[in-house]
DNA sequence: GCGACAG
DNA sequence: ATCTTGTCGC
């Protein structure tokens, strides 16, 4: 039986206008569920990238054991870049070519591990929370730089972090994960809520500033 | 109206 | 994201 069966044949269109696709966000945010997950019940963790070059997009999902980070499953897939970098919907450029990688996995992870943001975003529906919505099962968005909301710079040590709002509400946290070094955008994305994650991207990340599963599959997907 | 804007 | 070598600093 392969995985694909355990992602929904359909849960919208992907080929959206603009105005249609932030519409779709508003709809489906309310269906993001926070839920506790502890680090002793995950035995496998998966990183998510997407690289584009030329309009084609390859993506790849690496499945690593928990907590000793080894690389168990490489999967990824390649197809044209059909969707502009809209900042606010860059789900409608990398979900579909994401989906074909997710679809290849023999090994289920407890939790994947998103690329850029979860719901630290205008309408909660980064990449990460999305993406959770298709797969429902545990998400968590790392994103490298700014997106939105408000934040005041987290102090200097590895472990670091301050609270991001936006209109009035936290959605993440801006993680300091090595000492010294330009800290990470971190939020929940579905089946998951803050605490667990933060937890989470601690845990997988001993020596850089990206979490190990991350950077697997940002290698997976640039070689491809 | 102006500036910001994941990857 | 991508184009790209060496270089400053912990």
């Amino acid at each position: 039986m392969s995985y694909k069966k355990n992602i929904p044949e359909e849960v919208h269109p992907w080929h959206l206008p603009p105005k249609e696709a932030i519409a779709l966000q508003n709809k489906l945010s309310s269906q993001l569920r926070d839920e506790p997950l502890s680090l002793d019940s995950v035995s496998h963790i998966a990183g998510v990238d997407v690289s584009v070059k030329n309009d084609v997009s390859q993506a790849a999902v690496v499945v690593l054991t928990f907590p000793e980070m080894e690389v168990v499953e490489v999967r990824r897939a390649k197809r044209p870049t059909d969707y502009p970098y809209v900042p606010g919907l860059l789900t409608f450029r990398e979900g579909p070519v994401l989906l074909e990688a997710f679809q290849q996995l023999e090994i289920i992870p407890d939790v994947y591990l998103f690329d850029g943001m979860g719901r630290i975003h205008p309408r909660k529906m980064g990449i990460g929370a999305h993406m959770g919505l298709w797969l429902q099962a545990p998400t968590i968005g790392v994103g490298k730089s700014h997106l939105t909301g408000s934040y005041d710079e987290p102090g200097p040590e590895k472990g670091d972090m301050s609270p991001l709002t936006y209109k009035g509400e936290q959605l993440g946290v801006v993680l300091r994960t090595r000492t010294n070094v330009k800290p990470v955008y971190v939020s929940a994305g579905h089946r998951m809520d803050l605490p667990s994650a933060i937890a989470l991207v601690l845990a997988c990340t001993p020596k850089y500033r990206l979490p190990t599963p991350i950077r697997a599959a940002h290698n997976a997907a640039g070689e491809y």
